[in-house]
DNA sequence: CATTAAACATGGAATATTCCATGTTTTTTT
DNA sequence: AAAAAAACATGGAATATTCCATGTTTAATG
């Protein structure tokens, strides 16, 4: 296989969708001037307070949204994977980095310069409109995340994490764990003993099954029913 | 004067922002599909799980945007005052309007269907961009609140949303109350009880006087810190 | 203007959550 | 492979928050 396809799949994902809405020359501009990037587990790929220069297309991998606190404090404001228009609220908005973004699983990222893309999108309406829904989907979750950690406790806030994992992320009941307990923690906005705590009742109830960093959700309909309690 | 230039400063911020991306035929067509209307303390201008037919763009007035949980409770995402677009996440959004729009003061609005807007914002990239760079600007506040109410304990919170009155509502420390206890309870994500006694401690503590509806933050400097300490 | 309902206010009991101490297991580094 | 660091786990004390009972004030209604 030559160079050429490889390249060709890494950001075909990203290129399927632009070229449904501009042309194959427009997308070669976008394609001068980005780069393909491998991130490791842990390594940041947009990070927050910085200027917004990039906004990258997840190919592959797992992110998570990182918004560190004046206090020191970490909260995980979503969790994302591939395919993915990334940048989040800083996509369309002109100051620094809201958030940053962080690999939680390897990833490939088609990185863009953002002042292209920018340019590009003020000749295409319906390319802008697209983009503009792929985010505003993305982030009702991360609303409805938000309005569950305002108002429910943590057995109905950890309940939801566990739904989103499932529905968003690894599309079945029993997957491997990317997060920590901390990180877990950091997305429910609770404590680590809160999450783990949880974890070995629900355990013990037969809800689910947690060995390590192997899960698997035996009862989602008593967890849908934990969520809707609250 | 006549009606048509008072027709004129009903939508005036609407339109000013509207020419300076589309021509003054492009206008027209929204315009004539548009209607002007006021809407009373507590009615609700757009509602939560109806279908988007309708963009909103606030001329006068104050409005909360209300999420009602299937267990009941209430949770204020954001308060705004105008000149703004509404139609918030479900501006772009295609799926029923994700939360309610519910007037906080009496408000003059310029209701604009959404397919017509829609239509026109394809063939007019810069016209998206700079709807979708309002919107963004204003749910970073709303982000910032989210991340406030996930990660601070309730003084803290609670200094965060008066900030909030002063900076982005009132634009003065004295000001009339457009919420209820109850409804300032919704926003900080506490219990109304909460609200009073922190009011209470304050008041005794210098930081602000209030009385009934009417506010006056004395001490922003105190806030800031509450709010900093979390 | 009397009546009713809603909003405001206070304090203590009940509950939820975090913090801390301590120990084990797993992962990373040398 | 040993040592160090991080993650995982448990339980009780300390703290924060809500819930409940009760009463007052303010606003809405016939």
């Amino acid at each position: 296989m030559a160079l050429e396809d490889t390249l060709e799949n890494y950001y075909s994902g990203f290129k399927k969708i632009s070229l449904q809405f501009i042309s194959a020359e427009q997308f070669k501009r976008i394609e001068k001037t980005s780069v393909h990037l491998r991130f490791k587990k842990g390594e940041t790929i947009l990070k927050q307070g910085h200027p917004p220069t990039h906004i990258a297309f997840l190919q592959s991998g797992i992110v998570k949204f990182n918004f560190l606190s004046e206090n020191g404090k970490n909260t995980i404001l979503t969790l994302v994977s591939a395919p993915k228009i990334l940048g989040g609220a800083n996509l369309f908005y002109k100051d620094n980095n809201l958030f940053s973004v962080v690999a939680v699983e390897d990833c490939e990222v088609f990185l863009i310069e953002s002042n292209v893309l920018f340019e590009l999108l003020k000749d295409n309406g319906r390319f802008g409109v697209a983009l503009f829904q792929l985010q505003s989907k993305m982030f009702k979750r991360s609303i409805l995340n938000f309005i569950s950690v305002a108002n429910k406790q943590k057995e109905g806030r950890i309940a939801d994490i566990f739904l989103y994992l499932l529905e968003e992320i690894y599309f079945k009941p029993s997957f491997n764990l990317s997060l920590t307990r901390k990180e877990l923690a950091e997305f429910a906005c609770c404590s680590v003993e809160n999450i783990i705590m949880t974890l070995s009742k629900w355990q013990q109830e037969g809800i689910v099954l947690v060995s390590g960093k192997k899960v698997d959700l035996k009862d989602i309909n008593k967890l849908k029913q934990i969520s809707k309690i609250g």
